[in-house]
DNA sequence: ATGAAAGCGCTAACAG
DNA sequence: CTGTTAGCGCTTTCAT
């Protein structure tokens, strides 16, 4: 145990070398003798030597630290979006060696990662003042998963419109007729754009639109639930398929027709939207959109640190387009 | 939009005054006549100047990033655990104005961290090496959650066992007997405690232990439904009650249980560990443990900040106990 | 109450 | 290939 944290000077003064020489070997420099590089590792292994990341930063006047601002409304962590972004800057973060600096907003509330050469925000709901402000201070920012187009910002986004339209097509595809669904919250983007989907889906297959199959949900299981519930006192009515603009709600609607008495998908068809790993162990499998969300998260980073490391000017705006996985629940109208 | 970023020089320029002085007040320095804080406030203002985090850490020797590593293992996101465990850390970063940096880890992968005053670790399942790593290095370690009493290191964990107890006692104390669990993963520290509580708990009520009526889970919802599956498979013998190591199994549990036609509490009494809001909004609300996780996360940030500003030196070592949040999902036994 | 000056630990020209 | 010498932007004695 020592007493300091050994420095460069230390370093330099046990190798028997110039700071500057350390310096090199530090950076990976090539111009160094391999005797003195040899030496110089020698001393920091030996001093057991951790390079001051603020002086380092200071000195290079960057920063190699991306914040990662994700909106704190209660059960965001529960959803499997929000933990996919995260994997995926955390990811791409650890690989090329920048540290993550993690933060949840109120969306109100100025934003206090002082420290960081790069934001990404991971929605965008609220948080428009803190992204304007971020902007204003001249720090580069990243929209993850919200096409912004009235704001000049990167973005890489998921097209949700074209996602849900992939849905209803491959339901009408089976011979579906009454298809309903269960909206996400309508006030994100998402909820919007995936409900936008199913109205044009329907319309690019000749299906009339029907009100009465529209059951605005929040993304929540409750609503999911209380979707089903409204469209089953349709009785002969009923749909027949139900898009659910998340997984989660998908998930949901197939127990709670379980618990009904209806067979998925012999009696009702089901497809949902993101892919969530557990639609792979629920007793019928789902049929879903998958969003490449972790993708799009480590293309986030690698975007912005190339705009914080000067290597990137335009701008970034990349719509992904989502893939259908067809699984077991769908299945074609059961008379 | 200014070119270049407002430094400390610029704003003592049009204040006026020294450097020094614009450094005063941005620390909050008493001894700054009105009229000078005053014009150095207006020039901040102006120049929308933000002080540089890494030359202030450079020049004051210290540094405010705490580390949070978590295991990287699939699904931790999906525990309510390690949600709760982040909006602790992050909430209580925030009111300290400590940057949170943000590592997933492989476990046996060597810790990148290296901008952080302080490190916490979610847990130690794997990370036992990375823990003696850091602490070699000098750096203060905090573990949460887990009591590591051959290493010398902070902690502040949970007293499982206790809460395992108290569960079995309520179960008990409505006149149940054939009690049963579905465990965690044993090989981790919380699941081996609240399965040995489970026992001492029965102990106590001069309870006998019987081996069918334990089920090894590992915390998926998979395992709860296996466990259910077995206990129900004993026929008339079967339990009348489960202690299911965590909430989100005990809601499988109770949802498997409703499939099979069994009514909760009626036919079977239930009670988790977590105090998931999850277990509030199900069917049956849920009788379980509490943790004060989200206290405990915020409290590893203080006492971790307490250390690194040489304001704590002895040895953090607190076990916190569980509470029994009595619900509906228990009652005494039908017959 | 204020400022001058000496670093904090490291990088980056610039010479040699 | 290597060392010298300025800083990077801010804090902190130490005088005044």
């Amino acid at each position: 145990m020592s007493t300091k944290k050994a420095s460069i000077n230390d370093v330099a003064k046990r190798a028997g070398v110039s700071i500057t020489t350390v310096s090199r070997v530090i950076n990976n420099v090539a111009s160094v003798s391999d005797k003195n590089r040899a030496q110089v590792e020698e001393a920091i292994a030996h001093l057991n030597f951790k390079p001051n990341v603020s002086a380092q930063r200071l000195a290079k006047g960057l920063n190699t630290a991306v914040g990662l601002v994700m909106p704190g409304y209660p059960g965001i962590f529960h959803s499997f979006y929000a933990i996919e972004i995260i994997r995926g800057v955390g990811h791409a973060c650890e690989a090329l060696h920048l540290d993550l600096i993690f933060h949840i907003t109120k969306g109100y509330a100025p934003l206090n990662i002082s420290n960081a050469g790069g934001i990404i925000f991971a929605d965008i709901i609220e948080n428009r003042k803190q992204i304007e402000a971020t902007l204003a201070e001249g720090i580069p920012c990243m929209v993850i998963n919200n096409r912004v187009d009235d704001l000049k910002v990167n973005f890489i986004a998921i097209d949700n419109a074209k996602g849900a339209e992939m849905a209803v097509a491959h339901l009408a595809g089976l011979g579906h007729v009454k298809i309903a669904t269960v909206t996400g919250g309508l006030q994100t983007q998402s909820g919007q754009h995936r409900f936008e989907g199913y109205k044009s889906g329907l319309g690019q297959k000749k299906l009339p639109f029907n009100e009465s199959y529209v059951y605005e949900g929040d993304y929540s299981r409750r609503s999911a639930r209380q979707g089903l519930e409204k469209f089953l006192s349709l009785g002969k009515d009923r749909p027949t398929a139900i898009f659910a603009a998340s997984d989660d709600m998908a998930l949901e609607i197939i127990n709670f027709a379980m618990e009904r008495g209806l067979k998925v998908p012999k009696d009702l068809s089901v497809v949902g939207f993101d892919d969530n790993p557990a639609g792979l162990y629920s007793s019928v499998s789902l049929t879903t959109i998958r969003q490449p969300l972790f993708k799009m998260a480590e293309e986030a980073v690698r975007q912005l640190n190339a705009i914080v490391g000067g290597r990137r000017h335009s701008a970034v705006q990349q719509i992904l387009v989502p893939e259908l996985v067809v699984r077991e629940s769908c299945a074609v109208p059961g008379v």
